[in-house]
RNA sequence: GUCCCCUUCGUCUAGAGGCCUAGGACACCUGGUUUUCAUCCAGGCAACAGGGGUUCGAAACCCCUAGGGGACGCCA
């Protein structure tokens, strides 16, 4: 029997997300389990989007979480490169043997032309798709035009009529008709290659023997067992697990919900316990146990037993489970060692040392200086805000405004911070004192605290976005009618 | 809109046709312990989406309806 090989395959395109921990983990779970190998890949094709600082953000809290790979990134293989950007000649190999064999071909249609189709689709309430416009291009006309180099991109062929029909190791036989399928890009006009192609390339070469995954990929199947078809390779065997959801129900996202796996580790919580809520996700130990370790939830694991409902990803039962940690888990000396390494490594001590000497006359003034750098939430009250100069709804604007524009950095550092509130109090035309007025409070809790904007870049983006919608939420909110507005107006503020 | 997936307490879930008067955990409520609070302990509230079948027997199997979610990109 062939050894089993899992892999977790994030796009380093944002935080290092808990849904892509929560596949990892279900993914070396279930490699361990047989004895196997859980790798994982790099799947850096958007050019535009990929990042270093996102891929070392993911690698460190994957590794924090002790989701350690056996192949991968930092650690090797048999099987490398493991970063999709240093495999374009193995694509490029691979998508002449597609477009030699016909199933796949040029197509030179704009983007432009594609969006008019796909809207005069939707108009006529049409399935939206590629139209097939440069599919029965002869060779001539295809090389008339890759000698005049017009851009192009390579898509398959995909079957007009019947249906795909696969197994789903958890939902068993699964159909999707031909008709429903596009006619995908495999490779992109800048020459790398889109996720399908690359995907089931590598999985193949990496001798992927299952491939657990989101749900959201499930209805992408289709397009993965042709291209093995194709390549007359066979298919791994597939598995969907449930998406990670928002109290709402709807698919985890950070505009409704912390899902950065830094902001649980800034918040205080431990990997152990986070990892433990996370198996509790759509999957029970066999002898009903709730706390376990990751080694035995490995040792438990059996995938069968994930149950298909999308688990809503509640923070209250995390923190039962991080608290039970906390009290039962380890010695006081243990505890002592991990709060002072969690202050110390957290990175926010030292930078606030020399905004802190300037203000005290003893060490026992900073506790209450510093206590905001430590906390989760501030409590706060409508009253919080009284003696700011902006009425509430301005203040909410601002804050919102605020909020926008530091999700929108690229570097997060004091002195972006810093320009960015400026200009933005100056596009919004208000003082910088009544315009930073409501940020002390939202960030620290208090009218008066140390710098704001050096508080703001030492708690970072997640501790302070939390922070900004509560405080936002204290004013009284922001509708969605309103929030329309407010997006369109912040659009135009540029 | 089209297709696909899903549906047990508010939330995470147990449940593989009779062991189900549907079990556990979180949250919530009540009581006990504790100088307060928290912890801890004991108890309580609370669910098989609806309708049809199949079967001696259905939470479980099948069908329909409803609801939820996802996908429909030169993003992954």
């Amino acid at each position: 029997m062939t050894q089993v090989r899992t892999r977790i395959a994030p796009s380093p395109t944002g935080d290092p997300h808990v849904g892509t921990a929560y596949i990892a983990l279900f993914n070396r779970c279930f490699a361990r389990q047989h004895g196997g190998k859980f790798i994982l890949r790099i799947e850096d094709t958007d050019q535009m989007r990929s990042t270093a600082q996102s891929e070392h953000d993911i690698l460190s809290s994957l590794q924090w979480l002790g989701l350690e790979w056996d192949e991968g990134p930092g650690v090797g293989g048999d099987f490398g490169p493991y970063r999709q950007s240093e495999r374009s000649a193995i694509y490029a190999e691979h998508i002449a043997t597609l477009l030699e064999s016909g199933n796949a071909f040029h197509c030179f249609c704009s983007a432009e032309r594609l969006d008019e189709v796909r809207k005069t689709q939707m108009a006529a309430k049409q399935q939206p798709g590629y139209d097939g416009h440069c599919a029965h291009l002869s060779k001539a006309e295809v090389d008339t035009k890759l000698a005049a180099s017009e851009d192009y991109v390579i898509r398959m062929r995909v079957p007009e009529t019947g249906n795909c029909e696969f197994h789903d190791m958890l939902r068993g036989e699964v159909s999707i008709a031909w008709s429903q399928i596009d006619m995908q890009v495999l490779m992109k006009s800048d020459g790398l290659p889109t996720y399908h192609f690359a995907n089931v390339v590598d999985d193949h070469l990496m001798e992927i023997t299952h491939v657990v995954r989101g749900e959201e990929w499930i209805n992408s199947v289709p397009k993965h067992v042709l291209l093995y078809k194709y390549f007359d390779w066979t298919p791994p065997i597939f598995c969907h697990m449930p998406l990670l959801r928002n109290p709402d129900k709807s698919k985890l996202s950070k505009r409704k919900n912390p899902t950065s796996i830094n902001y649980y580790r800034d918040m205080g919580y431990l990997p152990e316990a986070l990892i433990n809520y996370l198996g509790m996700m759509g999957w029970t130990m066999p002898n009903g146990q709730e706390v376990f370790t990751l080694s035995e939830m490995e040792d438990a694991f059996d995938i069968s037993r994930v149950s298909l409902g999308g688990p809503v990803f509640d923070t209250e039962k995390l923190d039962w489970l991080n608290g039970k940690y906390l009290r039962e888990a380890g010695s006081d000396k243990d505890f002592q060692e991990r709060l002072l390494a969690w202050a110390q490594d957290s990175g926010r001590l030292a930078p606030i040392i020399p905004l802190l000497r300037q203000r005290v006359e003893k060490f026992s003034d900073v506790a209450p200086l510093i206590s905001y750098f430590f906390s989760g939430s501030v409590a706060i009250t409508p009253e919080s805000f009284s003696h700011c100069k902006l009425a509430p709804a301005d203040a909410c604007k601002a804050l919102q405004f605020a909020l926008w524009k530091l999700e929108a950095l690229s570097v997060w550092s004091r002195e972006e911070v810093e320009s960015t509130l400026m200009t933005l109090s100056q596009a919004l035309d208000i003082k910088v004192r009544d315009f930073l007025a409501p940020l002390f409070v939202a960030i620290s809790g208090q009218p008066v605290s140390l710098s704001v904007i050096d508080s703001i870049a030492v708690i970072g983006l997640d501790l302070s976005r939390a922070r900004l919608r509560a405080a936002i939420e204290v004013l009284g909110g922001i509708s969605k009618k309103q929030a329309k507005n407010l997006e369109k107006e912040f659009a135009q503020l540029g």
